[in-house]
DNA sequence: TATGAATGAGGATTCATTCAT
DNA sequence: GATGAATGAATCCTCATTCAT
């Protein structure tokens, strides 16, 4: 948080600061960081510049707060579909369905992916909080393909650190696809097929 | 097209322009389209602003030349790569391989993946364009593996089209990783583990 | 003035409004009136600019309270330091003494020197204010002067009002300069030269 | 020079930029350093804000270059003025009718006072630079004063330095009760009064 | 008494673009 | 082919001020 911790309990603490954080994760997610002016999320959100200044410190504080926030959010939403799972190829397409669904739910999986290519070497602070969020989801990635390996479920000629590298930018890589020409790419039916082909891929080999 | 096709024969054809374009390349790959002023091109190539406006009609002109340039490139490379070969798996290696080389021996690659993704919704002309480079490159993936399976080196049950924008897609999330934290994902090692999957997953099925 | 006059008797008057003015003074001793922003006050006053803007009608309000405030305290503390003297020379060193004394003990004479610049041409009511305390400053070395000439003690041939514009613009320029500069002008010792001259020039010339 | 050397001979070298110093040096005489903004100083040369930044980096790079210019020139009006004698006092004399001139002629001498004490604490580059033209004003005060006194015109119980100080914080002082309070303070006249209290005070003793 | 939220005007700076030479 | 000077619109941000509570 910025300023506030959250006043007090029930009173609705500052509406328009979050709303202020929702049109900037969809303006951010359409034009870019860059491509956003600070008067058009200002506008959308029915407030004056000076209002968003209030409460954000400036442009990037602003940035840095939602993707903090779409973050955590996505990643719990990761960790809650997983959680119900022993076995590693359903968890795995649980993975991939908590993918598909923050990216067509709403644009906040756009909004991460459009700002993490966008600051590869623009922004040094946003960057380096992407990078750790993609290790934290490589990371998840390799422990379930590992607990697959263990299990017998999967085949263990396959460092897991690479399969992982592999799910998480297939799946990035698909999804950019689908940004890029939706009417071509069905993500839902991309998504599936990388499923069957992680089904193929990791199968423990017949002896 | 800018204003001149090349004044008289053997004159040497606008080594200045040339010069613009590289530069911009290079800046438009590392900052972006946005984050890349006129200014900064021209400084960096040794001429005026005024200079490039002789070369280019405007700051969107100079970057669609340089895409155009950079993609011819990169796809001849491509083509010329892949036509040695009737393998399959083969041809998929050398696709492979030429997005490696191109991603790695300079920002040409970078270049196109990083603008691609800040062109999204707002430059549709350039969106138009990737759009296109795209739909090559998964209609060319698509056509290696419908050969391979026509062959019977590659399973049948799998859509080449859904086999191309998987491979397609691996390959940019593999890229992306990689700009995003080169010294956690080494672009070799994980482009072979994908031909490793490759060569699991298309395998045809053992009866 | 403010609002009130100070609410009920015994009642601690506003100990948060002298705070501000105490505030206030530092910080536009040292960085001027435009140079001082409310919110900068009111944080290091420990309240809200709300709270400021309770005590004081605007900005304008709160310097003038404060140089006022300040302006009193130094020409009293002038008045009493002189009081006790007959002999004109001592009655200037007493002044210069004064000076002196403000002028390092705290930043209330520098706070008084730094405004009374910057107001020259942008605020004329303050610069009013500034006028007429330096009207009454040499007006009262003017008198100190002209009493020393009629007990003999100095020379008259000089315009009083001439020595007092001089003494007072010594004392300021000297101040001044070790604003500037303070590892080089080492006030007290400029303003003992300045005795010193004050002794050679005005003593009344040997028959 | 911020980065133009002065192109070619008899072309009349960048008309607008002597133009737009001309009148920040008016407008920061005037309303100082933060009381001028960039808008104005554009309007009043008759140019864009665009073509200002075209000439100068930023508003302190134009107020750098304003105060060089005017500085150096004051320096060199000073050093003329004495070159053309040998005794001490004719020498402080040309040196307070200098100041005089440069007072009233112009702007240019309360430009600098006014941006002196505005930069105090505001601004350190340029407080920097105040002071060493004062350091040199100083010096220059006490050769011209250590000079006479060698030459036997000066009384030599006064450090050169003390008298230096004096008389350019008396100077100063005239001067800033001028602008003050121009119907009260005849500049002519306080500095005549301080030239004979100088006659009085550094006149050799008679034995 | 005081706060938190918000406003709106102004200000510095950047930048694509134009044009006479 | 190329430059230097200039424009004007857009952009980020600051800040004095207001007001309901």
């Amino acid at each position: 948080m910025s300023r506030h911790a959250g006043s007090g309990p029930g009173h609705r603490p500052d509406a328009s600061r979050r709303q202020l954080l929702d049109v900037a994760i969809d303006s951010f997610a359409l034009h870019g960081f860059q491509g956003t002016s600070i008067e058009r999320i200002a506008r959308a959100a029915g407030v004056t510049k000076g209002a968003l200044y209030y409460h954000f410190r400036d442009k990037e504080d602003l940035l840095l707060e939602a993707v903090k926030n779409r973050i955590s959010e996505f990643e719990l939403h990761v960790l809650e579909g997983v959680a119900g799972s022993d076995d590693g190829f359903e968890r795995l397409r649980r993975v991939v369905d908590a993918c598909f669904v923050t990216a067509t739910a709403s644009n906040h999986r756009r909004f991460i992916m459009t700002l993490m290519v966008e600051a590869l070497d623009t922004n040094p602070r946003l960057s380096e909080q992407f990078r750790k969020v993609l290790r934290r989801m490589r990371g998840f990635l390799g422990d379930v393909v590992a607990d697959g390996q263990r299990s017998g479920t999967m085949r263990t000629d396959v460092a897991p650190e690479d399969a992982a590298a592999l799910i998480a930018g297939t799946i990035m890589g698909a999804e950019i696809q689908h940004y890029q020409d939706p009417s071509e790419i069905d993500l839902r039916r991309v998504l599936d097929a990388h499923l069957r082909q992680l089904g193929h891929w990791l199968a423990p080999q017949g002896g």
